[in-house]
DNA sequence: CCACATTTAGTTGTGCACAACTCAATCGTG
DNA sequence: CACGATTGAGTTGTGCACAACTAAATGTGG
């Protein structure tokens, strides 16, 4: 084992973001529970703020996540009262998932979150505005590309 | 909703960091399924090979997973011949966890995993290393930071 | 109009994460 | 030594992620 050891675990930039994330997401953690939301949820709820009404699959679409991932979410957001589900008229095969009265009145007391979560994070803007440049980059280059075992 | 709304969702730093972790986590799917292992599984994998015989309080410190997550990701490495476990007799609390001849080979077949994943994300050795230690520094300085919900 | 392909949600099963808990082994102090 | 506190691993329960699948609604070419 030498220090130059591309296994070495100190050394993999993919370890540091799924750490990172981690981290990220534990921060989230008391100011979420107030609000009685889970960190996937809360993005939810973001969306259907800022966009009002979206089927699921714009959901997906918006937060790369899946059905698998969304319908249980979903139920869960809607026995808790934050959302209400509804097939469309226009296309049944569609659900639009909107908040509730309870759901929209959350926005307030979430107004705060980010502001918060930025400054635990130790960056200024243009540090936040720089990390998040990279990472939107990554994202974009790493989902366009289709590895297959065959290239080890 | 105007375009400077804290709340919007493309503005958010954490839904990047959410968003480019599963990113990779996928870009490194058929490789490790090739290996017959998870992204976790591999993480652990890493820390015995560069470390030998570590204990599941060490790998915990290591990778910053507690025992809720590990002990039942050691069970089932350990079912597939990847790993051995055994209490410390120096102390039996402890309980020690080591590579088999099986997990031992599997190293060499995975030495170019990181590599490929490295060229799959873009980023040259230095944009690696830069966004390593953003990523570091924000892990630091969030796990410093003990929120609640007062603050909102 | 009809058979077939496509789209959209949902379900099932596996494997993390993590909080809260249990229990045994060990440590520290009187 | 006694005994309460601490440590280390494991268990239980909840909620993501995601692959693979099902089923219903809609689109489409002949």
């Amino acid at each position: 084992m030498t220090r130059t050891d591309e296994l070495q675990l100190d050394r993999q930039v993919c370890f540091a973001l799924y750490s990172a994330s981690r981290a990220v997401t534990q921060l989230y953690r008391p100011l979420l529970d107030a609000l009685g939301l889970t960190y996937p949820q809360y993005l939810v709820m973001l969306v259907l703020w800022e966009h009002g009404p979206t089927t699921v699959k714009d959901l997906g679409e918006a937060l790369e996540l899946d059905s698998g991932t969304l319908s249980p979410l979903l139920k869960r957001l809607e026995s808790a009262g934050m959302v209400l589900r509804r097939r469309r008229a226009t296309d049944e095969r569609s659900v639009e998932v909107d908040v509730t009265e309870k759901g929209a009145a959350l926005r307030t007391r979430a107004a705060g979150v980010p502001r918060t979560i930025a400054c635990a994070t130790g960056l200024d803007a243009a540090g936040l505005t720089e990390l998040r440049r990279i990472l939107t980059t990554l994202t974009e280059t790493v989902g366009e590309t289709q590895l297959t075992a065959d290239v080890l």
